[in-house]
DNA sequence: ATGGAAATATCGATGCCTAAAGTATCAAAA
DNA sequence: TTTTGATACTTTAGGCATCGATATTTCCAT
């Protein structure tokens, strides 16, 4: 039986079609960037480490805070909600790792840490993922990558002034 | 109880440092720019539609396909998986938004269309969705959108190229 | 002190997504 | 005609994400 052919890089950008407002092609590019890019280090995550790439960004995040993390705090640094660092550090507990620690403080909370194993692994997926990026990049000079960089700050700025005038609520 | 606060515009670029090399620098500012428009798109369809972007991205498609589509053309043109189009699918039958006719000349195939609820409802969508991103990007000048879609037509080829030498088995 | 609000984490339900396996159909060769 | 292989779709299992509810603990105003 025939595998699944695989939504190999998710070129959104073929939604555009010429009728379009400029911006919304403008939009469409960029998803299809970011698409491309996050596919690609998903899958190599995936088949080089045998790892996701949320479990990838905890662990990150673990590396960057040796003395640990609890779990409120790794849900705020990673941007996700509480139930969901709950299910990812469960995973990572079970692969050893990452181990969760009462907090001699609070009795409510957990200090999660990295494991020896847990650092060693990370630190070779680590220095792979930035290779990634840096061959995904390679085909800008060091002029556009800067101006591309300058460009998404005023992007960015310009993201959250829309969405803070629209107040959640 | 207090509501678990939510991750409202997932800033990635929170997770640089200054030993990262530029080109990851880049990469997370890329990411939190398109996190931040993507899930403001999500908030606002599901605030004000009552709808999900997965949905309405399935019926942006059937919009530009009056004669409708099979749902493996669905499943291309949206790169994602056919079994996700199914559910994706039946959300949308249930919702009376779409309906599945059967194929007259394949018996294994259906034909997905809008109905005319879901046409009228679409049309409605993609008008705000559209001002939503001109908004979005409305802190940006004409000459700096436009640098910027050059950018990351660089940037899409030189991503496309590495995707490329690293081939997918 | 103590009672209520806030904080910490987990759980269950729901939705999107993939990969893999299963079913039905089609088309063409043996 | 029968078989064989490809195609179209569904289903299942697993992961990640949200939301809302809940249990426990802590903090604070009284």
């Amino acid at each position: 039986m025939p595998k699944e052919s695989v939504p190999a890089a998710a070129d959104t950008e073929t939604r555009a079609t010429s009728e379009h407002a400029p911006d919304l092609r403008l939009w469409l590019r960029t998803l299809a960037c970011t698409n491309m890019i996050e596919s690609h280090i998903r899958s190599r995550l995936r088949s080089e480490f045998d790892i996701t790439l949320p479990r990838f960004d905890l662990m990150a995040q673990l590396e960057r805070s040796p003395q640990g993390l609890k779990m409120g705090e790794l849900s705020k640094r990673m941007m996700v909600t509480g139930g969901n660092v709950t299910g990812i550090t469960d995973q990572l507990v079970a692969e050893g790792l990452v181990v969760r620690e009462d907090s001699p403080k609070d009795r409510r909370a957990y200090i999660v840490k990295l494991t020896p194993e847990g650092r060693r692994s990370f630190r070779k997926m680590a220095e792979a993922h930035e290779e990634w990026v840096v061959e995904l990049f390679g085909g800008m000079d060091e002029k556009q990558r800067g101006q591309l960089y300058e460009l998404l700050a005023v992007l960015k700025s310009s993201a959250s002034r829309a969405t803070e005038k629209h107040r959640p609520r």
